[in-house]
RNA sequence: GCCCGGAUGGUGGAAUUGGUAGACACACGGGACUUAAAAUCCCGAGGACCCGGAAGGGUCCGUGCCGGUUCGAGUCCGGCUCCGGGCACCA
């Protein structure tokens, strides 16, 4: 053992043992209970940065505190190799996306392994090989067979700056998710994943998924925003042959109904506007939303347009004639594109009344003092014929139901969910399994010849789309029902889609009859424990859970979601912005390793703050974790011979006073390291507990007259010290580990227990209060009975002082720890 | 606008179910070592005020603000303020 701390040799050293003795690697054999924990794969997008090690380092140190509580553990690592960036390289520095990501992976690769994550690299995937994303190309045939993804022409999200299409959950804010880029509507041919069909069972799980964090489990529930109402017909005044369906979810209102409203776009309109006059007010109005709902669709409080019909439409309930609208407050996208308008108990149709001058019907009775304006609470039901004197609830209920035994509608779920649009007018993705002949349509490409394996050799100039539409050997090939010439089809596949499975691809990577092999998903699968950025909420999780649910309906898993647990981590702050490359406030790791080693950047990031919580970056914290391994080491190497030398049997009856003190906080922190780990992840209040313990224990080696009869104490604290550390720094506590002379490693001894035992008190310090305020602290027996507490409490003079022969009203004792003696004044 | 979080020393953060607020660390101040500095080690510390020559001792206030429940509130309840996040014409 050297005397100063070389954190860089030592972690090569273990870094290379570990790899020697293939220490990390999973089977599945084993008496023991597996544990899959797993950190959301990162995109090769460089390098790794100190904002990027949080989450590997909270993922590492579940992973061998489980190892050593006797977990088969499963933690592998990937990369989530297709998309955008790559394409852009290419663009910009005329390197070809294969190569510039292959590239960043073998950088990223090795930077991970030098922060001694405990990987089993043997499982490592990569997406963008063609051995990956045949199996992906496989299950999108049988989701075709089956209708679980279909192709539509539809109005899309398109982003300009990326040249592609996006996902309703890949844009924020009218903006591109990656590039922030303003987003534009588009009419496209694409391909889309039924994810709608699993919205029910996607919410219902929700309240399922016990172990992950409430506020994801509520953004989810909001995106995919399922409401119960009715839906019936209006019938349009004069013109027998012409209806339109409304969806409601407030069939209550309907005698509130004042005026309806069409989307612009409803393909009704057009039937009913037919004096040229109206034609070209109308195709006036339609031009004016559709470009405003470029710009001024994030705007606030948008006034709501409209314009008025000449038709009319019949309310069904009382027959009521009504004046019709298109408008722009409603969309086409959602439930029938037309709704029943009722200003009194909706604000939007509040607004637009006021603005156009409409009636305003009062259906429910409002509270005695209410001064809003349209109210959507509950209440008694008012002028609404039948369903006068109704709550609300019961007024939904009968209302539907008076639809449905006239045969005029019916009760109806919306969701605010849409299909998942995942079809890419990009290069760099996994390519999209099907053809399209001239003379027999769109034919799905023979499972024998999967998979489709993306072409090298194109140019990409970022111009005139993708470079795969004009590559002749890819785009034309035989139709697989005819035989004659067809083309292939050239968008790829949303990146999404490799991360909606490559956590089942883990558990067999080499496979190769299918996606997994199925006695290994069913060994591994749940993910026990997964890790990740908030960002992906409604993202890849929501994709992630329903792939899954597809995989399972096809056979091919046995579970119903993929992750048990998720620990959304907070980010890493610098200078008040995120840690990233663009910000230019990046903490690098190498720098980081170099002048500290991967331990000191560890051991900071875990404990300065909780994971949940963002973190903010502190170079003199950094500073403060390096002091602390540099103290443990100094102290162990001073003390090395005598630790090596000292009696390790120890019960706590053979000593007495500080040591039996010190014994009791060796159990005490034991306890608490074991606890805020495994029910909490408080890592920060862990370390803090190792940190104290080997204060009380630097403080008891000082006294070195009395350091013989101490050493056995000390000993046994410094080695519970090393294996309490060893998940977050582990090539430190290996090397001292090694060098208090043991032979085994510290992932074949385990976890420590503590001992009940050794934490029992034979004295407890007892707080006197005095109406609630501490007035002093009396030092009993911990067998002592509450009279003599008391009594003990009155005798003593500070207490008494503050007594001063007041009487005593009423006296309460919390076991073990408070005395409360209340007095009259 | 709606729905979630959050607010504790100079700073990051502790405080298990209501029971000693501020663990641990950073920064800071003082001291030791040193020719000097760095490193290291030791000591101090929420604020205001009081007693004492001093060492030391004491009182009051204090967890964003106002109120409540309770013997006792950072923690529970009601009402606000500010900050962060999500959704935003979804009928």
């Amino acid at each position: 053992m050297e005397e100063r701390y070389r954190p860089k040799a030592i972690e090569q050293k273990w870094q290379r043992f570990w790899e020697e003795n293939k220490t990390y690697q999973a089977t599945e054999d084993g008496g023991k209970p597996k544990y899959y924990v797993l950190e959301m794969f990162p995109y090769p997008s460089g390098r790794i940065h100190m904002g990027h090690v949080r989450v590997y380092a909270i993922g590492d140190v579940i992973a061998r505190f489980k190892r050593m509580r006797g977990y088969n553990v499963l933690h592998p690592m990937g990369w989530d190799a297709f998309g955008l960036p790559a394409e852009n390289a290419a663009i910009e520095r005329g390197i070809h996306p294969a190569k510039w990501t292959m590239e960043n992976v073998a950088y990223m690769r090795d930077q991970l392994k030098k922060m001694g994550i405990s990987y089993d690299w043997d499982r490592e995937i990569a997406t963008c090989d063609a051995e990956y994303y045949r199996w992906e190309q496989l299950v999108f045939i049988r989701m075709l067979e089956r209708g679980i993804a279909y192709r539509k022409r539809s109005s899309v999200n398109w982003c300009p700056s990326c040249q592609t299409v996006l996902a309703n959950e890949q844009v924020e804010g009218g903006r591109c998710w990656r590039c922030e880029s303003e987003v534009t509507k588009r009419d496209i041919d694409g391909w889309y994943f039924k994810i709608t069909a699993y919205a029910d069972e996607l919410l219902d799980w929700c309240d399922r998924l016990t172990g992950w964090p409430e506020r994801v489990i509520t953004m989810q529930k909001n995106w995919i925003g399922r409401s119960e109402g009715a839906e019936f017909d209006l019938p349009v005044v004069g013109r027998s042959e012409l209806k339109f369906r409304v969806f409601t979810t407030r069939p209550d209102t309907v005698f509130g109904m004042t005026y309806a409203v069409l989307a612009p776009e409803h393909p009704l309109v057009d039937q009913l506007v037919t004096a040229p006059g109206e034609r070209d007010a109308v195709e006036r109005f339609r031009a004016e939303v559709l470009k405003q709902s470029e710009q001024e669709r994030v705007a606030e409080d948008r006034p709501k347009h409209g314009l008025r019909l000449s038709a009319r439409a019949i309310n069904p309930f009382n027959g009521v004639e009504i004046p019709l609208f298109i408008a722009d407050y409603v969309l086409m996208i959602y439930g029938t594109g037309a709704i029943m308008a009722v200003p009194g108990e909706d604000q939007r149709d509040w607004d637009f009344a006021k603005t156009h001058g409409l009636d305003i019907i009062e259906t429910v009775k409002r509270p005695a003092n209410w001064s809003g304006e349209a109210y959507t609470g509950d209440g008694i039901k008012i002028n609404s014929g039948f369903l006068d004197g109704l709550t609300v609830a019961d007024a939904k209920r009968r209302a539907t139901a008076w639809l449905v035994e006239r045969g005029l509608g019916e009760a109806k779920i919306n969701y605010r969910l849409r299909d998942w649009g995942i079809s890419r007018q990009r290069y760099w993705g996994a390519p999209i399994p099907v053809l399209y002949c001239d003379a027999c349509g769109m034919v799905p490409e023979k499972e024998e010849n999967l998979p489709v394996v993306l072409p090298r050799d194109v140019q990409i100039s970022g111009k005139g789309g993708s470079p795969l539409v004009s590559h002749p050997a890819f785009a034309s090939a035989a139709c697989t029902r005819c035989g004659g010439q067809a083309r292939r089809e050239t968008d790829t596949m949303d990146t999404f889609v490799e991360s909606s499975w490559y956590f089942l691809r883990y558990c067999s990577p080499q496979y190769d009859g299918g996606m997994v092999e199925p006695g290994a998903a069913a060994y591994w699968m749940p993910v026990d424990q997964y890790i990740g950025g908030i960002e992906h909420a409604v993202l890849h999780l929501l994709y992630a859970r329903f792939y899954t649910k597809v995989l399972r309906d096809l056979g091919l898993v046995n579970v119903d979601e993929p992750f048990n647990a998720l620990l959304s981590q907070g980010m890493v702050v610098k200078d008040g912005a995120k840690m990233s490359k663009s910000k230019g406030n990046v903490v690098s790791d190498d720098m980081i390793r170099e002048k500290y080693g991967a331990d000191t950047g560890r051991l900071f990031e875990l404990f300065a703050g909780p994971p949940e919580k963002d973190l903010e970056w502190s170079d003199q914290g950094v500073e403060g974790a390096y002091r602390f391994l540099t103290r443990l080491w100094r102290f162990i190497f001073q003390h090395r011979y005598a630790l090596i030398a000292a009696p390790s049997a120890l019960s706590p009856n053979e000593l007495s006073g500080d040591l039996r003190n010190l014994h009791r906080l060796i159990h005490r922190t034991i306890k608490k390291v074991t606890e805020d780990i495994e029910d909490r992840f408080h890592f920060n209040t862990a370390i803090a507990a190792i940190m104290e313990l080997f204060n009380a224990l630097s403080a008891a080696a000082q006294d070195e007259s009395r350091l013989d009869m101490a050493a056995p104490v000390i000993k046994s604290g410094v080695e519970s010290i090393v294996i309490l550390l060893y998940p977050f720094a582990p090539h430190i506590a290996s090397e001292l580990w090694e060098s208090l002379d043991h032979k085994t490693t510290l992932d074949a001894v385990g976890w420590p227990k503590h001992s009940p035992e050794a934490l029992e008190e034979e004295t407890l310090l007892i707080v006197v209060q005095i109406n609630g305020k501490v007035r002093g602290k009396i030092t009993v027996p911990a067998d002592v009975t509450q009279e003599r507490i008391q009594s003990e409490a009155l005798a003593d003079s500070r207490v008494a002082g503050f007594l001063d022969g007041k009487r005593v009203q009423r006296v309460v004792y919390v076991p073990r720890r408070l005395l409360n003696i209340v007095v009259e004044g």
